[in-house]
DNA sequence: TTGCTATTTATCCAAAATGGATATATCTAT
DNA sequence: ATAGATATATCCATTTTGGATAAATAGCAA
């Protein structure tokens, strides 16, 4: 059956995007998904608390995560671990998909000095 | 631990990036410039007046690009013509760099399927 | 020429998105 | 028990963007 993906076809905000990535691995809290955006952008993105549980919320909201129980029993209890849905996935692969034709576009055009 | 990265890289403002990216092949004038970002992206990002012409006066305000004669002689009087800098370039490629990164980290979760 | 439409630049204002200060709660360590 | 650190959450100001609108004029048809 025909879904209604075209929700989602516009461009995610970029902070939906890096918490999806950041949640692509493994469901992670709150600060650790911070930790994480920095880590896979070597520092260069860095969300506030604002905009990290806002966007949480919407992204539960919309379907693209949900929280799930705490993967150890001794975690701290205050941490909520969001985990990617299907349909987070399906939205993260096309923003990659966008990230990964820009690069192309700049490569293209010699922004990029590609190593082959 | 020694990072090999610099610890003051900003991140461009997408508006800035699109508009560099599109000047790195050619000089081109303001609608032209939206079209080729509009090209560039799949139709995923597509810039308003206001943020063209309001980002074009404060790229040339902080030498990224430089107004520049029309290409050809019966082009249109009232489009202006902009050209990349040496310093818009260098930051074009930076952020560039941040996009490839991001790439691969997408790549290396599976978020990307690539045949390796 | 004259008149009409489309194109182009430009500005202004509202909406969207983000960052940071702050609040609250509670965990950990002493 | 107390202090400091950690974690979630909300509020507000700032930043960034989009769209309506304006103004000038190029291009074109009659």
């Amino acid at each position: 059956m025909a879904s209604t993906e075209s929700q989602f076809d516009s461009v995610l905000k970029p902070a939906v995007f890096h918490i999806l990535l950041a949640l692509s691995e493994d469901p992670q809290h709150g600060l650790g998904i911070a930790d994480a955006v920095e880590q896979a952008t070597n520092g260069a993105v860095r969300l506030g608390p604002g905009t990290l549980y806002r966007s949480l919320k919407e992204m539960v909201r919309d379907g693209l995560v949900r929280e799930v129980p705490p993967p150890a029993v001794d975690e701290d209890p205050r941490r909520k671990f969001h985990a990617i849905t299907d349909a987070g996935r399906t939205v993260l692969e096309a923003e990659a998909l966008r990230y990964q034709r820009i690069v192309e576009v700049a490569k293209q055009r010699q922004v990029l000095h590609e190593a082959r």
